[in-house]
RNA sequence: GGCCCCGUCGUCUAGCGGCCUAGGACGCUGCCCUCUCAAGGCAGUAGCGCGGGUUCGAAUCCCGUCGGGGCUACCA
């Protein structure tokens, strides 16, 4: 079988079909296509496999273009950029599909078979073999006399390709060489009787036509790996193929236990990290990790540098886990490395989004914004996690209310006398500065009053920000104000 | 059942015959820093599935075994 040459420019994609809502295993596999395109210099073609008319959704494509575009994951070929293999629409192929069939069957690559699911399960269980082996080829040779017969039936056949009676070897690249023998693949339908084209064809055909050099897949297409080069070999003897490319089968993304993430799992929804607030670049990184290193101490690096060193031969074999945990601490590193102007502008949607700015927010509140940064900045691992952290400093004074639970615990009765202490250090201070307000505070509570600082500061945190856990107190006071700050130490005390 | 893939700390991995009394990261634990929570610093925790070979020498190569997973549609 004849492979690309060594010197022709590397041609990789990405053909999702358009069921469902993206996952992280689908993006995983993007990205690899993706960086090993950029790292030959090579293109990615992205291609939308919509061939099942019954499950696949306008809206389900629209998801994809948006998830790509949101992660930065470019194409040269594909859906709103063009290119000279197009159209990048399965549902837009059919004449090339046709026209490819005709061939095929013209030249005795594909045969017409009748056999039903049930017949094939009878045979299969007369001969004392399990059903599960699926077609027994015994349509092959059917005779002009045969076919008429079915014909006169009322069957119309589906189209099968002729696997050939040998084993069939290639090596993948990034498990060396895998071989199935002869007899293990049974002939594929690649087009129904009603002249639908399937998966089973088109895949290999567009992967041919469209010139890809080399296909990489999660493992579990691996089992079909063989059909698919018996097709690009006859899509060879037939003109229409001029290579069959290479293949590297990715590792699989596994979720809780160790079976493979799966779409109805909650945890591969690729949109819900996005309204959580992670960021491209994190999510990104984290997503590499899965079945490749960048080095042997070190897992924290832009898709730049990914690009520059993502070598096939070094992804890994082993199936992945997908770790949360360690998907967000991957994520705060990034989002802590965010320049804090760059840092503004993602948070401010998660702020709008939860209703915490407008979405038209005043000067007056943009700047805050830009005060509070850089003191949330470093205490998140998600965007939205700024949410409860920056609350109160737009809830107006009638609105303002402490947690429950921290309320109860820290601004109780013995919380008096260190907010009357507060309010009466608070109003005197000559100017509204963090570093006056500490003072002010410190003398009043730890000095004059003996405190130790994990109780002074306590009710007055609760009190004015509503929580145990906010920004630092001084600069999160001067943000507030004097006024706001005196009436919810007043408020607390009443 | 058949075919295929995989097997290093709980998890992701480095390792591609001697540099390994196995390195990094997440997690977890402790300490430091400290107005809270983080961040940061330091320390600790824990692994080559098993059995045979090959070799002066094996986590690394071979075989077997056990275990896990994937596929087995006129879905993709």
């Amino acid at each position: 079988m004849s492979t690309p040459n060594a010197d022709t420019p590397v041609r990789a994609r990405f053909c999702p079909s358009p069921t469902g809502t993206p996952h992280v295993g689908l993006i995983r596999t993007a990205l690899f296509n993706w960086a090993f395109a950029r790292h030959h210099g090579g293109k990615l073609v992205f291609r939308i496999e919509d061939t099942d008319a019954a499950r696949d959704s306008e809206e389900s494509y629209d998801a994809l273009l948006d998830a790509l575009r949101w992660l930065g994951i470019d194409w040269d070929e594909g859906p709103e950029v063009g290119g000279e293999h197009g159209p990048y629409r399965q549902s837009l192929r059919h004449e090339i599909y046709q026209d490819v069939v005709r061939r095929l069957t013209d030249a005795g690559e594909l045969y017409e078979s009748f056999s039903s699911n049930e017949e094939v399960e009878a045979r299969r269980k007369a001969k004392g073999q399990d059903p599960k082996l699926g077609y027994d080829n015994a349509d092959r040779d059917l005779t002009d006399e045969q076919k008429a017969a079915f014909r006169a039936d009322g069957r119309e056949p589906v189209l099968r390709l002729r696997v050939p009676d040998r084993a069939i070897t290639f090596t993948d690249l990034v498990r060396g060489e895998i071989s199935f023998p002869a007899g293990s693949v049974p002939d594929p339908v690649l087009v129904r009787a009603n002249g639908q084209p399937l998966y089973t064809l088109v895949n290999p055909v567009d992967d041919a036509l469209m010139r890809i050099t080399h296909v990489l897949r999660g493992e579990d297409l691996l089992p079909s790996t063989p059909r698919q080069i018996a097709l690009h070999e006859a899509l060879q003897r037939v003109g229409v193929a001029e290579f069959t490319p290479h293949f590297g089968h990715l590792p699989l993304v596994r979720g809780e236990g160790n079976k493979k993430l799966s779409k109805r799992d909650p945890e591969s929804n690729l949109f819900a990290y996005r309204d959580r607030g992670f960021i491209p670049e994190g999510l990104l990184n984290y997503l590499a990790l899965l079945g490749w290193a960048i080095a042997e101490d070190r897992d924290i690096f832009s898709m730049a540098e990914m690009t520059a060193a993502f070598e096939i031969g070094r992804v890994s074999q082993n199936p992945a886990r997908f770790d949360l945990k360690k998907a967000e601490s991957i994520n705060g590193e990034h989002l802590r490395a965010l320049p804090q102007g760059e840092f503004v502008t993602r948070v401010l949607p998660y702020l709008k989004a939860a209703g915490v700015l407008p979405d038209e927010p005043s000067e007056a509140q943009l700047a805050t914004v830009d005060a509070i940064a850089p003191l949330v900045q470093e205490r998140l691992i998600v965007l939205s996690d700024a949410v409860p952290m920056v609350r109160f400093l737009y809830t107006g004074e009638d609105e303002f209310t402490p947690e429950v639970d921290a309320a109860a615990k820290n601004l109780g009765a013995d919380a008096a006398p260190v907010l009357q202490a507060s309010v009466a250090a608070l109003e005197a201070l000559p100017e509204w500065t963090t570093a006056a307000i500490e003072q002010a505070l410190k003398t009043a509570l730890i000095d004059d009053l003996g405190l130790k600082p994990r109780k002074a500061f306590a009710p007055v945190r609760v009190a004015t920000t509503g929580r145990t856990v906010s920004p630092p107190l001084y600069e999160s006071l001067e943000l507030l104000g004097r006024d706001r700050t005196l009436t919810r130490l007043r408020k607390a005390l009443a």
